[in-house]
DNA sequence: GCCTGCCTGTGACCGCCATCACTGGGACCC
DNA sequence: GGGTCCCAGTGATGGCGGTCACAGGCAGGC
């Protein structure tokens, strides 16, 4: 697929008409990046937007003992790192690939003078980050309103529906999802048994199989 | 004074001309809610945007057993309710006054009009919501990586700068704090006495002074 | 004055979950 | 085949912080 097919397939440029996307898809770079390597650190300055091609990233902070918190998982069609381009402010956290990944590049300018110039693409990103925002909020919410297995279930859930069907195809490993929740691997370990016995979801090799959705929206909710 | 002098001072706005904010200041509704009244409901469709003009609120989300976690406390010159506005979804969360609070009301249809013709709000508009999503990560960072103390530490330091000064002027309840950073009031109560004896604050009727800034940042980073 | 409402301070108890420490299994590569 | 990773599963232990219970302070209203 060429770059400029694979933007109109991303919702930020989808509103926009083939020539403009024709125009991103030419000042567009593309980066690959092998399974662990960092794509950008905090405190970086930031210019430039990314958007994901191929592979999947995920968005971490990380405390000075090492231990980390995932903000966000980031697949295929996905961008991150319009915030600096946006404020001017440094990066916020860190981003790292999860897998090889390739990305697209658009330099600040470009792309700022390009909102700047159409109602279109500056909706779009607000529609965007109205999105980020309310899943952030609700995120807090999850992490003081409910305990370890309730969040589990909800990171189930809604990675489940992201995908549309009751399976999840992109494994994600215990670890990961503790890192999702605020919590750790061992706690998850014990809590996604306790999900297979009671025969709310089944696995096989990191594919989370959802069999008894209502039970899980319940749990998800139990103290929210 | 006047609503059209008081929108200059609201960032959003500052961007405008003049006569723009003449004609959102006719736009204008202004409302009164006494202090505990509910602005809005979580799950509402939403059709407003709302200014702060007098007083303070917060925003809440509220689980089904009571218990709430605040996700922002707005003050004169802030505004909520745009999320809404721009995605058409319902409202993420409530919002209470927390005094008595009068607030300028402003119909999703001037203000998407606006917002549409004008690349000056659109442009305030990411810019704000950049800011509040950078607030969300932080504070599920903190939530994560950081001990209740630390996260006073922090609450502490935010409120403090943001008055610019070393002394919060609006008083904070323990009780809204521990809503503030996901924690129990008598914990927050506690941490705060170990903060006044190790002489990093002092308190006079709910207002904190701070009186070792130095020792406040190094615990509010001390697992981050 | 007193009563009522709202706030703070502190002790006792206990449960969730982090941490530590191992075991074991599957995938990949030499 | 045997390393080398990376991941999952499970027991033991301990601590942070939530919850319950109660005492006392301060302000405003009648």
């Amino acid at each position: 697929m060429s770059t400029a097919d694979f933007l109109t397939t991303v919702p930020l440029f989808k509103s926009l008409g083939a020539a403009e996307v024709a125009n991103f898809a030419q000042l567009a770079r593309e980066k690959s990046y092998p399974r662990g390597s960092v794509i950008l650190f905090e405190d970086d300055p930031g210019d430039s937007l990314f958007v994901v091609r191929d592979g999947r990233v995920k968005v971490v902070l990380v405390a000075e003992d090492g231990r980390e918190v995932i903000l966000g998982i980031l697949g295929v069609g996905e961008h991150f790192g319009e915030l600096s381009l946006i404020d001017d402010q440094p990066r916020s956290a860190h981003v790292v690939a999860m897998e090889d990944s390739t990305l697209l590049v658009l330099r600040r300018e470009d792309f700022r003078r390009r909102v700047e110039q159409s109602p279109a693409i500056a909706w779009a990103l607000l529609i965007e980050l109205s999105r980020r925002l309310r899943r952030a909020d609700d995120k807090i919410g999850s992490l003081v309103l409910l305990d370890v297995p309730g969040r589990i279930a909800r990171v189930i859930l809604d990675t489940a529906t992201a995908g549309g069907a009751e399976l999840i195809e992109k494994p994600l490993t215990h670890q990961t999802i503790a890192h999702v929740i605020g919590a750790s691997r061992e706690t998850v370990s014990r809590a996604m048994r306790d999900f297979v016995e009671a025969g709310w979801i089944s696995t096989e090799h990191r594919r989370i199989r959802v069999t008894d959705r209502p039970a899980l929206e319940k749990r998800s909710q139990q103290r929210l």
